[in-house]
DNA sequence: GGCCAGGTGTAAA
DNA sequence: TTTACACATGGC
C-alpha cells in the first residue's frame, strides 16, 4: 500500500513532530479529555492553570475545588471537569495494572469511563500508555477521502485501515497521527469535512 | 460576528 | 441504527 510512502512523504515535508506534548503521563490524560472538540491553544492555557497550582498531579487535581474556574479557557468545562476527576480516579487506582494490559484490554476499560470516547481512549493507550494503536480523528478521515486511501464509516474501520497497513510500531503510529493533524491544519479547508 | 476546534453522551425517530 | 443536539471558550 502507499500508506506507508505518505507518512514518509508527510515527514519530510513537516518534520518530526514528537507528540504528545506533555511532560508526564498523567499530563497527556489530561490534555486528551481536555482537546476534546476544542483547539488546543485552549487546553493549553488550561493546562498553564493546572501547573500554577500543581494540579497537573492527580491527587492534586482531585483535591481542587476550583477545577472548573481552572479548565474552563478549554471550555465544556461542566462536562470535563466530572471526566477528569473520573478518569483521575481511576489512574489513581489503576496505572501500574494499566501498564501491564494488552491494548485492547486497556481499551476496554476506558471506554467503560463515562467520557472517554474511542478517540480519547486511543490516544491515551498510545500516547499516555505507548502502546501500539492508531488514533483517529476528523483530519483522519480527510486526509483518507483526499487522497483515496479509504472510505469508511465507523471509528475502528479506519484505525484498522491503518493498523493493517503500517507496521505494529508504536513511533509510526504517533507520528502518524500527529503528521495528519499537521497536514489537516495546513491545508484547511482544503476539503470540507 | 459567525465559524470552528486533536469529541462524547443522550434522546428521539 | 442513524440523526440531532447540547456542551463553552477563544482565535481568526
Amino acid at each position: 500500500m502507499r500508506v506507508h510512502e505518505l507518512y514518509k512523504s508527510l515527514l519530510r515535508e513537516f518534520g518530526k513532530q514528537n507528540w504528545w506534548p506533555a511532560e508526564t503521563r498523567f499530563e497527556v490524560i489530561v490534555g486528551a479529555v481536555l482537546t476534546q472538540n476544542t483547539a488546543w491553544t485552549n487546553v493549553e492555557k488550561a493546562i498553564n492553570n493546572l501547573r500554577k497550582v500543581d494540579a497537573l498531579k492527580p491527587e492534586k487535581l482531585l483535591k481542587a475545588t476550583n477545577l472548573k474556574e481552572l479548565i474552563k479557557p478549554a471550555g465544556f468545562y461542566n462536562q470535563k471537569a466530572e471526566r477528569l476527576r473520573l478518569i483521575t480516579e481511576w489512574f489513581l487506582k489503576n496505572e501500574r495494572k494499566a501498564e501491564k494490559m494488552d491494548r485492547m484490554e486497556l481499551r476496554k476499560e476506558l471506554l467503560a469511563i463515562k467520557g472517554i470516547g474511542k478517540e480519547t481512549a486511543d490516544s491515551i493507550i498510545l500516547y499516555a500508555f505507548e502502546k501500539p494503536i492508531f488514533v483517529v480523528d476528523a483530519y483522519t478521515r480527510r486526509f483518507c477521502r483526499y487522497y483515496n486511501l479509504f472510505e469508511g464509516k465507523e471509528y475502528d474501520d479506519y484505525r484498522l485501515f491503518f493498523e493493517k497497513n503500517l507496521p505494529l510500531d508504536v513511533e509510526i503510529f504517533k507520528e502518524y497521527h500527529a503528521l495528519i493533524v499537521a497536514w489537516g491544519k495546513k491545508y484547511r479547508g482544503l476539503l470540507k469535512p
